[in-house]
DNA sequence: CAGCTGACAGATATTGAAATCTGTCAGCTG
DNA sequence: CAGCTGACAGATTTCAATATCTGTCAGCTG
């Protein structure tokens, strides 16, 4: 018999999708996640302080996934930033809309995990407003948006397009009506937003 | 003794506000309208064929009150329609946020009736949408506006701001920052419907 | 001795029996 | 006879007993 992996982390971390995958958030327990893992409940406590803990970094770590594909957009200095921009909020759009459609279970699973987890919600939410804002930024030196306040107008953008990536419209995502809806809503903030 | 009042649909529409209101969505029963108004329940079914066309009666008048203050905004021909579209939007949000304050716990009543009256609700947006695209389209006709759908740019206004009409947004009304997001959100659309 | 186990106390969830509620209707009452 | 009552069947909710889970820790094991 191989050598028994040594329990990290990680593995905790995977076993702990895998299980909310399985049973859903009401029902998935600490002892399920040992039991996949094949090691006493105790165990998992070395590594997780608490249930919350375990529940929160596996929530962390799927939010972090949709921050990484935006960052890549944000960073890009070199586009123009209207382009950026709609680019960002599209590709936001599309990624929540593509988990939702895919598996709309474990969605619902992560999305009332998010709900508990008002820390790593704001977190998240606070990178996402971030990038935004650095686009804003851009706009604005580069002569192409007018705002007063990037951060208080890319704030606004995040608030404005909520429809479109807060998990509670998820429903509202597949109606046939919806890319058209998306595409309108840009429009009129970047209008808002020109120079 | 005087006579017994007839038993109406308002008679009874009133005592269920009082119901829910003492005992909350979940817990309030067809059996204690008819206690509260000294009569057996079947005269209440005589009125309301079931237990949700009764909830749905009852959430529909509180739905209503809130679209007649609008619709006198809405309908105010005199006044330009940036200020007219401005006044109404910020009179959605404070009489929203009035309610959520005021009574919390009635608020939170409402939003749980609202959640399972699809059909109210869709009509009570498709009238608050239709408010709205009568003042772009009076903006539009007045060339104050530019809006090639004035239907569709009502609905992503009325999108973008969902954030401060929406009931799941209600915690975030009363933080200190929410006036000055309402009015840069405000500035921006205002600003992306300019001719 | 670092890492894991398994028994334990208190908290939480499940279960099934009993109570209550919804919706109907035959008949009472004014 | 129009409007109300109250008993009823089936559905739903409540409640208390039971089972499971969370988080801890003394001690085992390699």
């Amino acid at each position: 018999m191989a050598a028994t992996e040594p329990l990290t982390a990680e593995r905790i971390l995977r076993a702990t999708e895998e299980v909310l995958r399985r049973h859903g958030p009401a029902k998935a327990t600490v002892v399920d996640v040992a039991r996949a893992l094949g090691v006493s409940h105790g165990s998992v406590y070395r590594h997780f302080r608490t249930k919350a803990a375990l529940r929160e970094a596996v929530t962390k770590r799927w939010l972090d996934r949709t921050s990484e594909a935006l960052s890549g957009i944000a960073a890009d200095a070199d586009r123009d930033p209207e382009s950026r921009l709609r680019d960002w909020l599209a590709t936001l759009f599309a990624a929540k809309r593509r988990k939702a459609g895919d598996d709309p279970e474990l969605f619902a699973t992560y999305s009332v995990l998010a709900g508990e987890q008002g820390e790593a919600v704001a977190e998240h939410i606070a990178d996402l407003t971030g990038q935004l804002t650095r686009i804003v930024a851009a706009g604005v030196d580069a002569g192409a948006f007018r705002a007063a306040d990037p951060e208080a107008t890319a704030w606004a953008v995040f608030r404005a397009t909520a429809c479109f990536h807060d998990p509670a419209y998820a429903p509202e995502w597949k109606t046939p009506g919806a890319d058209a809806d998306f595409a309108a809503l840009v429009d009129l903030l970047v209008q808002g937003l020109r120079a």
